[in-house]
DNA sequence: CTGAAAGCGCTTACAG
DNA sequence: CTGAAAGCGCTTACAG
């Protein structure tokens, strides 16, 4: 018993046996006599015995653990990919290791050897589309960790059967948004945030210029405005949009990249003296728990984070099933889109 | 060189010396000659070579990862536990597990050997109070814990010097919102959601009743009501509070447990046909990212989570400094909150 | 059915 | 300064 903990010696001891004996009863072998299986299960219970993962691990190679690298989880956005990945790798008997990289931006480097240190059993990786160099970046990441263990990809960003990936097909959110904008008999709409994705799987541009298409109705750039996706910024390029426009030329409604984006959208629009939706309608993406508790109850993109989590483990799970995979979208109405008046 | 990965004997023999050596190099002791080094250091580049830290830990007796357990990730409360400890972890070289316990509710015993098996050097664990039953299974599961691990709790709970804590003052909070908004003029300041907590630091109702006993108004039990804190049932006691009483008898004000119960009672506020803040005035608690966007911006209490995770990881890496601390609050004052009309 | 022994990939006295 | 060897806590052929 080596600091307060017992080992599988400790119980061979105390019951009498060898150890071989001892790890058969633990891993459930039936090769082992009734009566001796009681003497050391007796034991274990009494020593309240927990065996080492860690220990177990080193022979039998591998961790039992996975881990999810996402940008942040202080956002629920990220969160409920971890929520049903967390869910499906706890199933399967696994413990998920959660890492944000934006806390360590600068120490990217140090997140492949972390990683690969701790010789998981596969990573989830959220990829965001953010400009070149930190795409660059990121991928030199992933190739080194994928030297080590398997790699899902989850998010908005596929990197073309170089890894398996599990992502939201933004432009089919996107299209949503904007036919039922159009159903509602808007003309302007516009869409905020994000940014033009070269390498997404399918970008909002994509959908957009489709959709805007389909509806007869014309793409024009004054309507589209790039950005990070916080509210922050979010409020800027609506601020920015409405105040290089006359009123009469102000979209009717407009579309967030996603719910965090409406907010700050949203908090545009009313300073300007407009009511949502009475005004200008707007959408968001991504259906987070406030959606339905704002003034007005936010109409969104439900993304199915959850399942993207899960499917991305049961990939890491079943090498068979790896693949790139797009998980559709559903649309959300509540009260921030209405009718064009 | 095991399954695709690299050993410390693959490195040795390249570098023709004992894996001794290449362990001294790794440790970077400076027991080695420079040459000798730079020639083990070559080839760990070349070989882009990762130590294994199951390895290390089953020799060293530690797995440098903590665990944090908490409700659940996808409320940003609860995440910024989990961000503040994650960066005061990673600092330190540690990675962190996190356990969402929510989902495992039926599994709860689990839980305990999860944790145990995996050699853990430490956990953290946010307390909720949810009733006597629920309680003890929670101890009982820290109990069990506590023999592989040092633990710290977090939250609103302490278990009175049974385990060191951070935790936040929800006596204090509820004060502070009550003197805001008797300075404001409000005499009828009602108080929704959490329960009476008889095993919490220092208890919401505590703070109530002395807050109000000091502003010279009266406790009045209809202006409190118990829940647990989710929007949902935050509108469902708001809205049973006002059916029950006359229109004259309202509160001109009120506290709600939290920033999201703060949505479920702003809703019943509106659907009563009262605007926030011109009729009734709402404090939250917590002041998550969306409170400024909210419409009006939600006035809160900024309960320091981040500090108090980075906290929790320090008590875990230094014995000396584990103790039962309390956290202060500070007010933060927004739109929905105003002067009484 | 059960045990002795080798092995997983490291670290660290102990010699030299 | 460097290496041989023991040990960390398990699992699993291989004998018996």
């Amino acid at each position: 018993m080596a600091d307060g903990r017992y080992t599988i010696y400790d119980i061979a001891n105390a019951a009498g046996v060898s150890i071989a004996t001892v790890s058969r009863v633990l891993r459930g072998e039936n090769t082992v006599t009734e009566k001796t299986r009681k003497k050391v299960e007796d034991v274990i219970l009494r020593f309240n015995y927990q065996p080492s993962a860690i220990a177990r691990g080193l022979t039998l190679k591998h961790s039992k653990t996975f881990g999810i690298v996402l940008p942040r989880v202080d956002n629920p956005h990220y969160a409920l990919f971890f929520k049903g990945a967390y869910d499906e790798a706890m199933k399967a008997g696994y413990s998920m290791l959660l890492f944000p990289w934006e806390a360590m931006q600068d120490s990217h480097e140090s997140l492949a050897s972390v990683v690969a240190e701790r010789r998981l059993d596969g990573v989830i990786y959220l990829m965001e589309y953010a400009g070149e160099e930190d795409m660059n970046k990121q991928i030199e990441v992933l190739e080194a960790v994928k030297k080590y263990m398997p790699v899902t990809l989850i998010g908005t960003t596929q990197l073309k059967g170089r890894y398996p990936s599990v992502t939201i097909d933004l432009s089919e959110c996107v299209k949503m948004a904007v036919e039922h904008l159009a159903s509602l008999g808007h003309e302007r709409i516009a869409l905020i945030g994000g940014f033009s994705e070269k390498d997404a799987v399918s970008s909002r541009d994509a959908g957009y210029r489709e959709a805007l298409s389909y509806a007869r109705l014309p793409y024009i750039s004054s309507y589209r405005a790039f950005g990070r996706c916080t509210a922050e910024e979010g409020e800027m390029r609506m601020n920015e949009m409405l105040d290089s426009l006359i009123e009469s030329q102000w979209p009717t409604a407009v579309i967030a990249a996603n719910d965090i984006v409406a907010l700050g959208v949203i908090h545009s629009v009313q300073a300007h003296g407009r009511r949502v939706p009475e005004d200008v309608s707007v959408i968001g993406c991504d259906d987070l728990f406030f959606d339905s508790y704002m003034q007005p109850a936010l109409s969104s993109i439900h993304t199915n984070q959850d399942y993207i989590g899960r499917r991305a483990v049961q990939m890491l799970l079943d090498e068979s099933i790896r693949t790139d995979e797009k998980v559709a979208c559903t649309l959300v109405i509540r009260n921030s889109s209405a009718p064009k008046k």
